[in-house]
RNA sequence: GCCCCCAUCGUCUAGCGGCCCAGGACGCGGCCCUUUCAAGGCCGAGAUCAGGGGUUCGAAUCCCCUUGGGGGCACCA
């Protein structure tokens, strides 16, 4: 051991640490256009974000698009808005503006940057580091299955690693398609100062001489990741843990390039129920699915924060500002983190009811309005919503919302002409028809003599009948609650009908008396 | 099969040798408040700190092994 020191970046990774903290903080996300963004995914950008605002430093979007069969069209578009949603703003990156740019790197799409890769895989088969392989994908793909089958590590055999020069040029006059293999060195091993688990080895002779460059002149993500990063001048990879396998090649790239390799932190993964790496097949875990449902950008960043990281032993809901003044890698957990919908859902509700009312009401809006089917508001309702109206709302469904787009439900009542509920439920327990007609007639007269419609001139005409009608507050008040909003669970019912006001009140006072009156016997 | 990572209540976590027969939060149960539902308050159940060896006067905390879980092993990222 010992032969390639070299290798061993990890040790002189404390004195870099240091030395780096004083140079400037570059990180990067960099996603693949595969799709829009899961929460998992969007988590590690999240953590390079605040590790970019913490120090001063620059966040920069890069998009990994070197696979053209995976590219799927609009993702890039779905990863900038989930980003922008959560209010993770990038320093450089793309504009938003089709495949444009900005930044003193730019361009930001690797495959806007293939000469650069195609000029450093020139460079490591110039020093013997990188070869062409010459191998068809039908063999490779046999060899992977002997290797199966013989229950052998995979990996590639090295046939073209040492191909004599009169063989290459003889691959090459016949126009076999080629890739360029990395010439992973035999000995020794590498070692990584991970950030946040600490050293980790691996020795140099388990791994295979990996592709660098496609036959299609794409790179792979291991030789684009490492130029760019290089290029870029990343200070820190910070990325999920599903990574640290492919550091030591990394490692290996920059060593060969004779570049200083960027510090590393492998995130923990967020799981599944299952304790599975997250993924489609766990529900909606697309972040832009988390907006149509209603949850809001601060709750699922609060959220996120928590799924690997703390601030102490109690402190959990945190403010954008406090999370940015306080992140640090030595707080970030290990282990993988069950993503718990649950908590997240509670979490929703705690700054639904910090929103001003105002606030929340511009924010439901758009949900109201969307298509019963689509979860807004009937149909039959008027598009768009009465603002003022639903101001008046808001106030009494903000602490019983926990998703915005539940907001439809809680509200429908206020704003259908006919509700649609069985003359059963106005009749209270303890209560029978005739009395609960009575009672309802009697609150019926009272409402219409009302001069003026408020919460205390309601409350002043109505509770007296309690006494009056010798029921029990709760069964005269569940009768007028049923009548006035047709279910048995609302809001406060004095402030609901100040709100319905009292047109909307009496009419509905009047269709609970006749539904009532029609199912008399 | 091989390599790597991880391991405290069901879940997210605090704990970095004595403050811990383990604290907070979600969820769950009960009570209070109350015209319903929420919200809020209080109380409670819930972890022999995966198991076993060490080290130490002393271990959830350090080391080793085992077990369990996860990730990786493509001309995908």
């Amino acid at each position: 051991m010992g032969i390639t020191r070299p290798g061993c970046w990890g040790y002189n990774n404390q004195r870099r640490y240091q030395r780096m903290s004083s140079q400037p903080v570059r990180v990067r996300y960099a996603p693949s256009p595969t799709g829009e963004p899961h929460v998992g995914n969007i988590r590690t950008a999240l953590f390079n974000w605040l590790f970019a605002r913490r120090h001063g430093g620059a966040f920069i979007v890069r998009i990994e698009d070197t696979d053209r069969d995976r590219y799927i069209p609009g993702a890039v578009e779905a990863i900038l808005e989930s980003l922008h949603w959560l209010g993770l703003d990038w320093d450089e990156g793309p504009t938003g503006q089709a495949q444009e740019s900005h930044g003193r790197h730019a361009p930001y799409f690797q495959s806007q940057r293939l000469p650069l890769y195609h000029e450093a895989a020139q460079q490591l088969v110039s020093g013997g580091h990188a070869y062409r392989c010459y191998c068809s994908p039908q063999r490779l793909e046999e060899l992977r299955k002997q290797q199966a089958q013989e229950k052998r590590p995979p990996g590639y055999d090295r046939r073209c690693r040492d191909l004599t020069d009169a063989q290459r040029r003889e691959m090459e006059t016949q126009g076999t398609p080629s890739v360029v293999r990395f010439r992973v060195p035999q000995e020794g091993h590498s070692a990584v100062n991970d950030l946040v688990r600490g050293e980790v080895t691996w020795q140099n002779n388990l791994l295979d001489d990996f592709v660098i460059l496609k036959s299609d002149g794409f790179p792979t993500y291991h030789l684009a990741s490492v130029v760019d990063d290089h290029h870029m001048g990343i200070s820190h990879v910070m990325r999920a843990e599903e990574w640290l396998p492919s550091t030591p090649r990394h490692l290996l790239l920059y060593q060969a390039f004779g570049w200083e390799p960027p510090l590393f932190a492998h995130l923990p993964m967020i799981l599944g129920p299952d304790r599975a790496k997250l993924s489609k097949r766990h529900g909606a875990t697309s972040v832009l699915a988390y907006r149509e449902q209603g949850f809001l950008p601060e709750a699922l960043f609060n959220f996120l924060v928590l799924l690997g990281w703390s601030l102490d032993d109690r402190t959990e809901v945190m403010s954008r500002e406090t999370v940015v003044q306080h992140f640090s890698l030595e707080r970030i957990t290990k282990a993988g983190a069950i993503f718990n919908s649950e908590k997240l859902l509670w979490l929703n509700g705690v700054y639904i009811r910090q929103l001003a009312p105002e606030d929340l009401a511009n924010r439901l809006v758009p949900l109201l309005e969307r298509p019963a089917s689509q979860g807004g508001l009937p149909d039959e309702v008027a598009r768009p919503v009465d603002r003022d109206y639903l101001r008046r709302i808001v106030p009494l469904v903000q602490e019983r919302l926990k998703a915005l787009a539940e907001g439809a439900e809680l509200t429908s009542f206020f704003f259908v002409e006919r509700l649609e509920y069985d003359p059963a439920l106005l009749v209270q327990k303890g209560m029978d028809r005739e009395g609960t007609l009575r009672g309802l007639q009697r609150v019926l007269a009272a409402v219409e003599a009302l001069a003026s419609f408020d919460l205390t001139s309601l409350e002043a005409a109505i509770r007296p009948l309690v006494e009056e009608l010798g029921v029990k507050a709760g069964q005269l008040f569940g009768a007028i609650r049923v009548a006035t909003t047709g279910r048995t669970a609302a809001p406060p019912l004095f402030q609901t009908m100040e709100v319905l006001g009292r047109e909307r009140c009496l009419r509905k006072l009047r269709e609970a008396v006749a539904k009532l009156e029609a199912t008399k016997a």
